[in-house]
RNA sequence: GCACCCGUAGCUCAACGGAUUAGAGCAUCUGACUACGGAUCAGAAGGUUUCAGGUUCGAAUCCUGACGGGUGCGCCA
């Protein structure tokens, strides 16, 4: 498929600047968007101005010159310097058309391959074992499984790893409470729920009795130490947990490469730190083996060093505590070595909360220092805060469970199923309602700039009006709900699109730009450009609905109408689909 | 103390160097053929983008400094 139309309007661009013999500075690229207001067009460039400022030239008379050299004639009908400088861009009808019908064509949706694919590991969703997931896991669960879909769907080879927290140091409680205190009946009911009671019993009893916190500890060592029943033990709960984590990633639709834990890298642990430290990159320090700054970064950016009173002292990366232990950081460059040793990742991502921000620059500088080499990225979110405006506490405080949310989702929207005439089946019905509530949250999730903290609500959660995944569904469903009302099946082969009315020329324009709104959200991992997209995609249609009947049209009207419903419903699935959000046929 | 993130309409957010009127949704108010599915559409009202400077043809966006909130900073993950 040809290349999308911003690509398209910046390679003739290009072509044009390279005919102006003017001096352009080095790896200069135009930059074409949408128009910020339909009444100059339907794209436009900031080329001229950019230009005008580094080559000291009038820019109007500059964007002239560019306009007078572009051959765009099959794609545009029309050119125009505006204002300070820009050049807008009114795409061709036909252009459009064919671009719009060509989607019924592509399996991609206009969505062009990566030039160069590459192998991506993508790091998501990492719960902890014996405790259940809660709403701070949404963020890296949902925006990471977003993720992984569109590089997939640009051709980018994806590995996705599920990091669970099986090595803590809270095994040491679980361990003792379960040799103590383990209620069987209630383990055999909901596991999650009474490893997390014995957790917390043990959690709280230990601060005020230290012979008990001596007793855990001791039952931790043991387990490190390879003691037999401990691994047992601990096995169990890792089978137990794993199980139900298994329900909640099947009831919202997410699956996983790999589920390799901390754990699975603990012999590497040890050789690695030797390494380190025959490297020279690590050195003792008071007992620990900790990695310090190398000197090679100004202070300010220099991840191993903070400043205290005009000083710049050294904050290192500790790799082995000074009891022997190993830490954090340490599984975390073993994770690497694998990842890039065993699958070839020339990409690592991964979608973990802001505050780790820190953690991740010096992990990937002692990488980067022990000669381990490919992009590692850190696509840091915003904490989600209690009703208090605070964050909400993994460890002690209270949270509200991910599964409990999502069955309250899924409630409320099955009332609201059950309150509509559709003609489905109560089966249908549940199913439909699961979509509903299920994508109402990953929407809400999803919609949002990931870099923002956001104070929980329910309200907002799980909302089905105005900006939310039944919006977008339910536009999905009006163009379905067309075509079943058809005498006879459709056939697209003989209709003719045209884009008259501007209601039908806004939504086909907005169909073409899946490519564009995909191409964005991977330059800088930011999903919610999709949502935002779809949004104004839905908005899109539902207006031509209202203001252009299909049905009631006239034969040749019809057929074109129609061709445009089925490249939305493509799309809208197809789009909702890279969100992990399925759509209803009915709802 | 230092570093990072954030401060936009009553509320929740978008826009991340571009255009006379800074966009949405919720809430409020008006309208729309007893609806090709009204979970919709059209419209009104609501903001000196925390403040003060600066750079720029052009700033919510970049820089400096305040103020306010969050997070992180040697043996948790």
């Amino acid at each position: 498929m040809a290349p999308m139309f911003r690509a398209l309007l910046t390679e003739r661009l290009q072509a044009a600047l390279a005919t102006c013999s003017l001096n352009l500075p080095e790896g200069f690229v135009p930059a074409v968007s949408l128009a910020s207001d339909s009444r100059f067009g339907d794209y436009q460039s900031n080329a001229a101005m950019v230009l005008g400022k580094a080559l000291r030239c009038n820019p109007r008379e500059l964007a002239g010159r560019i306009a007078a050299a572009l051959q765009v004639e099959d794609c545009v009908s029309k050119v125009s310097v505006d204002g300070p400088g820009f050049l807008n861009f009114t795409l061709a009808a036909q252009a459009l058309e064919s671009r719009v019908a060509g989607l019924l064509e592509d399996a991609s949706l206009g969505v062009p391959k990566a030039a160069q694919p590459r192998r991506i590991v993508i790091d998501f969703s990492a719960p902890n074992i014996a405790k259940p997931m809660h709403v701070g896991h949404i963020r890296s669960t949902f925006i990471g499984d977003a993720l992984a879909r569109m590089a997939r769907w640009v051709g980018h080879e994806v590995i996705t790893d599920n990091h669970v927290g099986d090595w803590g140091t809270q095994f040491g409680m679980i361990l003792h409470g379960w040799k103590s205190g383990l209620d069987a009946q209630a383990l055999a009911k909901d596991p999650i729920a009474e490893l997390l009671r014995i957790y917390r019993t043990m959690s709280s009893a230990s601060k005020t009795d230290p012979a008990l916190l001596e007793a855990c500890k001791a039952e931790l060592v043991r387990l490190q130490q390879g003691d037999e029943e401990n691994l047992r033990i601990w096995r169990e709960c890792v089978r137990l947990t794993l199980e139900q984590l298994q329900r909640v990633y099947e009831a919202v639709g997410i699956s996983f490469d790999h589920y390799l834990g901390e754990s699975f890298y603990n012999d590497a642990l040890g050789p690695l730190v030797q390494r380190l430290l025959e490297q020279g990159i690590a050195t003792p320090s008071d007992g620990a083996v900790v990695v310090f700054s190398d000197g090679k970064l100004p202070p300010q950016e220099d991840p191993f060093l903070i400043a205290e009173k005009d000083q710049w002292k050294p904050a290192p990366c500790i790799v082995r505590k000074s009891d022997g232990g190993f830490l954090y950081a340490t599984t975390d460059l073993a994770t690497i070595e694998h990842r890039i040793a065993q699958w070839g990742a020339q990409e690592i991502w991964y979608v973990v909360g802001a505050p780790q921000q820190l953690h991740f620059r010096q992990v990937f500088a002692v990488a980067a220092r022990l000669g381990l080499r490919a992009r590692f990225v850190h696509i840091a979110f915003g904490s989600i805060l209690g009703p208090d405006g605070r964050m909400f506490k993994t460890r002690s405080g209270e949270t509200v469970g991910l599964l409990e949310v999502l069955d309250e989702a899924v409630v409320r929207a099955q009332r609201e199923v059950d309150g509509r005439e559709h003609g489905l089946s109560e089966q249908d019905r549940a199913q439909v309602a699961r979509q509903i509530g299920v994508g109402a949250v990953k929407y809400a999730e999803l919609s949002q700039n990931r870099l923002t903290d956001y104070q929980f609500s329910w309200e907002k959660m799980l909302s089905l009006q105005g900006n939310t995944a039944p919006y977008l569904m339910n536009a999905y469903v009006r163009t379905r709900s067309i075509f079943r009302k058809l005498e006879q099946p459709f056939d697209a082969a003989s209709a003719t699109l045209q884009l008259a009315e501007p209601a039908e020329r806004a939504l086909g324009l907005k169909l073409c730009q899946l490519a564009e709104a995909v191409h964005d959200v991977l330059a800088d991992q930011r999903p919610n450009l999709l949502a935002n997209y779809l949004f104004e995609l839905a908005n899109a249609y539902h207006a031509f609905y209202e203001a252009c009947p299909v049905l009631k049209a006239e034969a040749s009207i019809r057929a074109s109408r129609l061709l445009l419903c089925e490249a939305t419903s493509r799309v809208l699935k197809g789009g909702l689909g890279l969100l992990g959000i399925e759509a209803p046929e009915r709802m």
